[in-house]
DNA sequence: TTCTCAATTTGCGCTGGCGCAAAGACAATT
DNA sequence: AATTGTCTTTGCGCCAGCGCAAATTGAGAA
């Protein structure tokens, strides 16, 4: 894969950055590759680099001691990921990278980027924008998972991940996703089982077309009054 | 009260702040109080300032359309709040902030600070740093609210807020806390009455001692055992 | 085409935790 | 001392969602 400076604009992060620094950026990274089911990194390990994704499609996810999941994020291209840990001298990755398909990411020294970030300003400011807006997302779905039942916040997530990664399907109306009962059941803090039940009553009422590793939305307006608990 | 540049110092964003930066951000910013149960802000409100706890306790809560709240957080003095919203310019605060016992806090303009940290990079690192561990400790909630049973969140929340704010009481070993049971509640996802239950308990096994908005942990080491979910 | 394996569905029984209701306890006020 | 209002406790019934088990489906490999 051919990367030019240009090209890492499309990064929020970076999109204020001179063009000399989006080179110096580029020559101080790797690319690195990892097949489908592979880690960028493991929770825990230490987090010295910082990853921007350039192609694939990679999730975070923590576990707990007795190893039960939960999806954090689900990462596009052009998003970084591992920041969090990166940032700080020192830290271990609260999360795992995990590829969902094979999947390349640029691979910056945390080092790297915090000196950086010493001079110029708009880097750690465009930053802490994008932290705050992480930090949004995750009280809100916080709150959600205290105060709403599994129905509605398996219609959230599907809402969510619709507006991240949906891909409007040709000429058929629908939004198209790519994930199995049980990754939607680690987004939404249930189980493989609840997941099933709900998408195959949804298909009953023509809500939605399900398949293997396969959901496709065709009345987003219905899945929204679910979310919203409208049900009864 | 009378405030010094010097104890804006105790300010862990405002550590690395020259005493001149620390001198106009005091002269920028103007001294709210507000008593028991009343509001520096409320969720939805145009989010133009960030504050810095002077004295007491606020809690920040969300709540969701049909009114169930989620507390996410508790602030003690020298500690910022709000600064989530007012670093972006437009935003609305995305949650409440009640005082839980009279406080007075400095409400310092978001245009004023987000200007000064054009120029001045220890002061976005300081926030970005800041707004990690907000991220971090966030994600971690998050699991346990997916993954963990009620008792386990309920002694992981007391345990935090040991952590917090927590006050070793005089010659008796053990650490006061004051709130209620509600409070408890709204922290882990529960309710009133299941932590009245766990509580009283814990109580009969000599744990903790609880009273009218009071809880003293007497024995840690057990409510850690629980929280890692080794019961039984 | 057949085989194999993973993903999915669904019946069934169980239980953790909810939430009402009513009683009790405590702190502040009169 | 009596009153009031808030916080807390606990019995009781209920149900949303879990999780096993077994059947079914679908996609890719042989």
């Amino acid at each position: 894969m051919n990367l030019t400076p240009k090209d890492l604009r499309q990064v929020i992060v970076f999109q204020h950055a001179t063009d000399d620094d989006l080179k110096s950026i580029l020559e101080n990274g790797i690319t690195r590759s990892v097949e489908e089911g592979g880690f960028f990194f493991l929770q825990g390990d230490p987090a010295n680099y910082l990853y921007v994704l350039l192609g694939g499609q990679v999730k975070l996810m923590q576990s707990n001691p007795s190893g039960q999941q939960v999806n954090l994020r689900t990462i596009s291209p052009w998003q970084m990921f591992g920041a969090l840990g990166a940032v700080r001298a020192e830290a271990t990755y609260p999360a795992s990278a995990q590829a969902l398909e094979d999947s390349t990411a640029l691979a910056i020294k945390g080092g790297f980027l915090r000196s950086l970030m010493e001079t110029r300003p708009y880097l750690s400011f465009d930053l802490m924008h994008l932290m705050t807006s992480y930090i949004q997302e995750m009280q809100a779905r916080y709150r959600e998972l205290a105060t709403e039942r599994v129905e509605q916040r398996i219609a959230n997530a599907l809402l969510r991940l619709a507006g991240q990664t949906g891909i409007l399907s040709k000429k058929e109306s629908g939004i198209e996703l790519s994930f199995s009962r049980q990754d939607v059941a680690e987004m939404t803090g249930s189980t493989l089982y609840t997941v099933s039940r709900f998408l195959s009553e949804w298909e009953r009422q023509g809500i939605i077309e399900t398949g293997r590793q396969r959901i496709k939305i065709l009345q987003p307006h219905n899945l929204v009054r679910i979310a919203d608990g409208l049900e009864k």
